[in-house]
DNA sequence: AACACCCCCTGTCGGC
DNA sequence: TGCCGACAGGGGGTGT
């Protein structure tokens, strides 16, 4: 499910709920998801206060306050939403099948979290909060999109030399922390630069970047921001967390679009599908050079 | 180092 | 209708 505008919509929608609360009970309905969970995970989450949530990249991070931070990535299908414990009465999941609902937070003000997750490609871990930076799963992301350290000048100096595609590239976690395949189609489309592109051919020669390369950071975090405003995008079962649909989708230009018209003002071309990497890229071959 | 593949897991959808 | 392959928003690991 979750790029950037997912995560970032989740953690809106859980930090009212989580901050501040005690975690009173902690259920797991299994010992892993793509990775086992931390020894005694529930005995070192109960009782303990929740000081913050924050996102790094695609990652949700818990402080609490005993030291430790709750780290939790959602994969490709894992969601959460917010239950109030209702003594007696059975709450059914929004289409989803309890036999999911991996993890049960319960809080001490009445309400569990509940987290779901059907292909079990997300993961919970549990750092020290001092530390999170010096984990393997941290220390080697890159900016965030919608900071000021993306810039023209950044992508030039890491695109340099590079023969690999520029979308491979902005898939790189390394490079660019938070970004995935919806919205690197999205953001080539918004500044005209073919994902299959080499990404060094968008350095001049003096190392700087071209004047392709100079829209792409606009692009990117254009396209963020606005899918941030829609709640993110829903494509099968992303929800913001009081159970309304991220609309993001009906703003994608090519994500998922293959043999439409181009959106692009003026151009005549028609949306097409190729995979690199295995995965899918949509863009405009007419418009994207 | 950089790049191409492979895997993890379940659900859904389109074609036959 | 049922079966089967392709594919899905992620990331980590391996081999060359």
């Amino acid at each position: 499910m979750p790029e950037l505008p997912e995560v970032e919509t989740v953690r809106r929608g859980l930090a009212p709920a989580l901050v501040g609360a005690t975690i009173a009970r902690v259920d797991l309905r299994r010992h892993d998801l793509r990775v086992p969970f931390p020894q005694r995970f529930a005995a070192r989450l109960e009782g303990r206060r929740v000081l913050d949530l924050r996102r790094r990249a695609k990652y949700l991070v818990a402080d609490l306050e005993d030291g430790q931070s709750l780290i939790m990535h959602l994969g490709m299908s894992g969601s959460f939403r917010i239950d109030d414990e209702t003594p007696g009465h059975f709450h059914r999941a929004r289409g989803k099948s309890a036999a999911h609902d991996h993890v049960v937070f319960h809080l001490d003000q009445g309400k569990r979290i509940v987290y779901n997750d059907p292909r079990r490609f997300g993961c919970m871990l549990l750092i020290a909060t001092n530390e999170i930076d010096e984990d393997i799963r941290f220390r080697g992301l890159g900016v965030e999109p919608l900071s000021e350290a993306l810039d023209a000048a950044l992508l030039a100096n890491r695109f340099r030399e590079r023969a690999a595609p520029v979308k491979a590239l902005l898939l790189d976690q390394r490079l660019i922390a938070g970004l995935g395949n919806i919205y690197v189609c999205e953001a080539l489309h918004r500044a005209r630069i073919s994902p299959l592109r080499a990404a060094g051919s968008l350095v001049a020669a003096r190392g700087g970047p071209t004047a392709a390369l100079a829209r792409l950071p606009q692009a990117i975090k254009e396209v963020l921001t606005a899918a941030l405003k829609a709640g993110g995008s829903s494509l099968r079962d992303h929800r913001q967390i009081d159970g309304s649909l991220g609309y993001f989708q009906h703003s994608f230009r090519v994500y998922d679009r293959e043999g439409a018209a181009c959106p692009t003002p003026g151009c005549r071309g028609t949306i097409a599908r190729v995979v690199q990497s295995g995965r899918s890229t949509f863009y405009c071959p007419a418009c994207q050079k």
